[in-house]
DNA sequence: TCACAAGTCAAGCAGAAACAATCATAAATC
DNA sequence: GATTTATGATTGTTTCTGCTTGACTTGTGA
């Protein structure tokens, strides 16, 4: 069994990615090579990042991320509705802010038939997603979160700064009548609460677990807010609250 | 069997295609030529980045990031070498500016060991890539262009004007003696004069095709420039301009 | 808590294989 | 016929691998 470097180190990984861990003694039954040569697999694949050396073999590096990937999984239908009604708001040269949450980059593919759009993003991800569409992408700087793919701090706000004039589409992780939109992050809730005072229109986008969800820090209280997209019908007390302060509420 | 060239380099990668790699041993007993020719072959072929090499042959080059590659497909060797050489050149807890291009993007991997990196990128693929590192990224904003994934204009500047004492790594598209650095536009030569000028200390890093090549546009002249890496040996004349200039020249 | 055993690990060494570089020859092209 | 290109042989160097040694880690039982 002559195998390449390479193929052998992919088995490894793979191995890894099946189980979650690997052994030395095991891989050396397995590949018939010697520990020596296991072990300095290991080594570098450790030093790739790829693995991480625990005593007797090695495991998955556990990552912070995936965050965005286990959020994205959820209410994705919803998210989906939400999209389409969001993006039917839009029209041909709107200048427009969008989050870097998962419900607002359901809007693109309904974004896909406007032409000469403005598009705002402090996300890579949506940068890259906007490929091919007839806009014009502005990416905000800052410090970059690769759980969240996005960008926030100092450098996002200086460059959200010099702009105005947009409408934001805004999804809070969640909405609550007293405290307001509210995210799970103190950066996060900084970066939107400047997007949306800037902002012409605030169009908040949430699926229905958000209501009566509170995250952990405010973005904004409820008066700059123009219109919330949602599912479904929310309680009654929710469409009074929003009827008294003149929030257009559109649901799906 | 003597065939031709072509010939025999098709059935090299018809073969990597069968079965996902290729022996050197085995190629010289199929095609009945020596050794130093199938190296060849397949230096080649990695080079149009058809192949990679593995110690013992070559296998199908790894996709697994970003299809752009399509446009990063020449001197993939070269600039693979040039990206080992200047990852070598970053220590653990240096602060880094890597342009958008393909040489700079060679360095990542050999940026994996390094532990508490700070790195500046007007890339948003590039901030991307470096998802699972120990770094912080910095990603600048601006004016988002989506062929190369990256990002310009006065937002870019204004962010990359917040910075200083990074040491630059800067990938021209040509460089020549009289006319300097160039790019082959003029926003990126914009963005990348500034990124120099702020910057602690310059790397230039370019492949021996874009020697005596010039783009159409300057980014600077040589006066701050460090240092240079190329994957061989230029010229006598450019060895000794850059001696004149006290610039460090580095090769592979 | 301590000592001990079994397993695990890092470092160095040596042989084998693979490699890069160079040169000389043969073929192809002008 | 001269120049360029492709090829093969030779050289010394690098890389890969397995082995050995001694140090370290973990777990067990007194």
């Amino acid at each position: 069994m002559r195998k390449s470097t390479r193929e052998r180190q992919d088995r490894i990984t793979a191995g890894a990615y099946g189980t979650g861990e690997v052994f030395v003694r095991e891989l050396v039954a397995e590949l018939g090579v010697s520990e020596a040569t296991i072990r300095r697999d290991l080594h570098q694949l450790a030093e790739r990042g790829q693995l991480e050396l625990v005593h007797g073999g090695a495991i998955l590096p556990r990552r912070s991320d995936f965050s965005y990937r286990s959020k994205a999984l959820r209410h994705v239908e919803a998210k989906r509705r939400i999209g389409e009604l969001a993006g039917a708001r839009v029209r041909d040269g709107d200048q427009i802010f969008l989050d870097s949450g998962t419900t607002c980059s359901e809007m693109i593919p309904h974004l896909k038939a406007k032409r000469g759009l403005h598009i705002i993003v402090n996300s890579a991800r949506l940068a890259l997603e906007l490929d091919g569409l007839d806009v014009s992408v502005i990416l905000l700087g800052g410090q970059y979160r690769p759980a969240r793919m996005d960008t926030v701090g100092p450098l996002a706000s200086a460059a959200l700064d010099q702009l105005r004039g947009y409408d934001a589409f805004v999804g809070a992780d969640g909405v609550d009548m007293e405290f307001g939109l509210t995210a799970s992050d103190v950066e996060s809730a900084s970066i939107y609460r400047q997007a949306i005072q800037n902002a012409r229109t605030v169009t908040v986008v949430a699926d229905h677990s958000k209501f009566a969800e509170s995250g952990l820090c405010r973005i904004v209280d409820w008066s700059p807010i123009t219109r919330i997209i949602t599912n479904r019908r929310p309680a009654t007390q929710w469409v009074e609250f929003f009827n008294e302060r003149h929030i257009e509420l559109i649901t799906g």
